[in-house]
DNA sequence: TATTGTTATACTCTATAACTATA
DNA sequence: TATAGTTATAGAGTATAACAATA
C-alpha cells in the first residue's frame, strides 16, 4: 500500500542496528536466578511456543524461515535443558510436535516478564509510541490479531 | 520517560519476530549481479562503515555491543573479500582503523539502493507510517539526528 | 598499568546434501 | 513420489582467556 522512500531505507537501517545492539542484553541475559543462558535463537524459540499449544517442527521452520536441520539443532539443545519436549503427532506419525515443560513454561513466563521490566529499552517510549509500534510491526509481521 | 505495559513486551516480540522473518531475505541477499553473498552480520557492518569516514575497530565492537574478538573475525571476511581495509591510525600506532575500498563502496550503495526498492515488507507501510517508525526507532537507539 | 587488537578455543547458528520414516 | 525430520559437514557468529604491541 505505500511506496518506498527514503524513510523505507532509513527505518531497516535502524532496525538492524537496534536489533544488534539490543540482542546481547536480552532477552538472552535471562540467566540471572535461572542457570541457563539461553542464546537469542534459543529465547525466541521459547517464545514461538506458547503454553498447551503444541507447534510441529516443520511450522517453527517456518516462522524462523530458516532450514528444517536447523531447527533440529535448536530442538536438541532446547530438549537437552529440560524445556520442551518432542512428541511424535497421532494424526501423522511423520511430524513432531513440540510442547514447553513445566520449566520451560517458567522460564518462557519468566522472560516475558522481564521483557515489560524498566531496564527495556522499549520502556522508554510513551505509551503512545508504543502502541503506533506495535501496529506498525503487525503490518509488517503479517499478524491481524495474534 | 515511558512505563512499561503490555505494549512494551508486545512490541519486542514482533521486533525480534520481524527481524528473524526477515534476516534471511535482506539484506543479505545481495548477490544477484554481484558475485558477493554476504551474511547479515557483514551487510550490518558495511553499512556502519560509511565512506571517507574511517571508522576504528574498537568503535565497531561498542556499535555492535560485540567483543573484540569477533570484530576481528568480521573484519577478516570483509577483507580477504577486498570490501574494506585495515589502517593503523597516525595519532594511536594500538588502533586500527577500518575503510571501504572503491568496491566495498560500490557494493554498500548498492544495498542501501536495494533496500529501498519494492521487494521490502518495510515500502508496504504508508509513508506516514514509515516517518512514525524512523523516529520511534531512533529513539531507541540514541540517534538524534544521524 | 591500561588499552587495542589478535590468537586459540569452544559452542551456537545456519545452509546444503544425503538419508530414514512415513504418507 | 512427496513430505517431516535427522545426520553429516562446513562455514559463520559469538564469548572467554591469554597474549603482543603500544600508550
Amino acid at each position: 500500500m505505500g511506496r518506498p522512500g527514503p524513510d523505507t531505507s532509513r527505518a531497516w537501517q535502524l532496525l538492524v542496528k537496534f536489533f544488534f545492539a539490543q540482542r546481547s542484553h536480552l532477552p538472552s541475559s535471562c540467566g540471572g536466578e535461572d542457570v541457563e543462558q539461553l542464546s537469542p535463537a534459543q529465547c525466541h524459540v521459547l517464545h514461538l511456543i506458547e503454553p498447551d499449544r503444541p507447534l510441529p517442527m516443520s511450522r517453527l521452520a517456518e516462522t524462523l524461515s530458516c532450514d528444517r536441520s536447523n531447527v533440529t539443532g535448536l530442538v536438541d539443545r532446547l530438549e537437552s535443558r529440560g524445556l520442551i519436549q518432542r512428541r511424535t503427532s497421532a494424526s501423522d506419525r511423520r511430524v513432531k510436535v513440540l510442547q514447553l515443560t513445566r520449566e520451560g513454561s517458567r522460564l518462557r513466563a519468566h522472560l516475558l516478564k522481564r521483557m515489560t521490566g524498566r531496564s527495556l529499552p522499549l520502556s522508554r517510549l510513551s505509551l503512545d509510541q508504543q502502541r503506533t509500534l506495535v501496529t506498525i510491526l503487525e503490518a509488517l509481521v503479517g499478524e491481524k490479531e495474534r
